[in-house]
DNA sequence: TAATTTAATAAACACTGTATATTTACACTG
DNA sequence: CAGTGTAAATATACAGTGTTTATTAAATTA
């Protein structure tokens, strides 16, 4: 028997095989993913798999792809926790999402912050419009603080001329995206970036009572640094 | 003819592995670093490689550990560029420094805060001694600003007892290590670590003439935040 | 009903890290 | 100087990986 009766085959394998491939990264992290662990879990043969991804790499993808938009969700709703012109909370709504799916899928996380993958390269292209999701929330909440008039900005320089195109993919994709707005958020994010992925690492200690002081300690002074009043 | 003469042998093949790697390392990423790879270019075989180290993961740890060194000397030398007492330019000299060896040797970057390698288990007891080496200089800066009381500090919390015991380690590695100090250096060291990651991976445009503003941006906020007068 | 497409398996290839046994150059001891 | 022991390499083998090719049989279409 080589083709199973229909009956016997596993509906939507797709996507059945990326939520195989999302346990077995919980279980054993994203570089040690294998396509034929993937296989023996579902009881089929490996090569079976390439009738719904072409390779390891585009299986990688569409995973990476399904984070981003999951990631960009829960910041959407951090964001909209708060009502319009409330800066300050629709910020933070954001950075506290942002943490929170972090610390809930820590391997997507690194996933799309890593390079987790042996031999993988990462195509910029195909997953820009799920990353641009995921970067939304921050860039709007920062474009609402600018036209309000309330955006504080030190020492600001514009883009380097040679960046242009990549810039221009951004601002295609946003409608339009003020320098001084992309400035500034990408200072946010850095800083919210840098302190989840140092956490996730295990480099820093749980301050205060629940652990989150430091965290929250960032996101104040952030709130205080860019917004007036 | 199974054991070279003496004289065919490659003297100090544990470096030479070792610089072989990291050629490998540049050249492929750290995720597709092989063993083999290693011997084929040596002209070895691949188990003589186990005269040397205990396994891969071994080699990895080790190649971890001399990238610590280098990373924490080039800050030392960072802070260095100014004398005691000059808090803000001792402070941007360790950032600089900080940035400029994570530009020099992205791979190693990413193999110190990556998890690039499958299957591979952080040793963080053995990889101590050389990770701590590294944050030693800023560590060492906020605590000469906090002494000099010239440290600013907002919604400073504790940390929890559950964390004690790592704190634990870091202290006794450094002589003593205030909680405040610990507080904001780890503010700091996550901010700059988020803009050289993100930067490193090519999510920050370069704004600026030479592209460096939006890294100086941070450190010159930095500067002003934590630091009186 | 016949032809075609589709979804799977089977087998094989070139890799990988690693364990075991073997060989031989070198160092030490009587 | 002879004999022994150790050290550093090779040879071989095993289980695992992603992937390719050929084959089969179920399902769909003409």
């Amino acid at each position: 028997m080589v083709r199973p009766t229909l009956k016997k085959q596993i509906p939507n394998l797709q996507e059945v095989i990326k939520e195989t491939a999302w346990k077995q990264i919980a279980q054993v992290g994203a570089p040690a993913l294998s396509l034929r662990a993937i296989a023996r879990e579902l009881k089929i043969t490996a090569p079976a798999i390439y009738n719904y991804f072409p390779d390891r790499d585009a299986l990688v993808t569409a995973l990476i792809m399904d984070a981003y938009r999951s990631f960009g969700d829960w910041q959407f709703e951090g964001r909209d926790s708060a009502p319009l012109g409330e800066h300050a909370k629709r910020l933070k709504g954001i950075g506290v999402a942002y943490r929170n799916w972090a610390h809930e899928y820590p391997q997507r996380y690194q996933l799309i912050f890593g390079t987790p993958i042996p031999g993988y390269v990462y195509p910029a292209e195909t997953v820009f419009p799920a990353s641009s999701h995921a970067i939304t929330p921050l860039f709007s909440v920062v474009e609402e603080i600018r036209l309000a008039e309330k955006l504080i900005i030190k020492s600001f320089k514009p883009v380097k001329k040679e960046y242009e195109p990549h810039f221009e993919m951004w601002r295609t994709s946003m409608g339009s995206l003020h320098p001084q707005t992309h400035f500034v958020a990408m200072l946010i994010w850095s800083r919210v970036h840098g302190i989840v992925s140092l956490e996730l690492q295990g480099n820093i200690p749980l301050f205060g009572e629940d652990g989150h002081a430091l965290f929250l300690a960032q996101v104040q002074s952030m709130i205080s640094e860019f917004i007036k009043e």
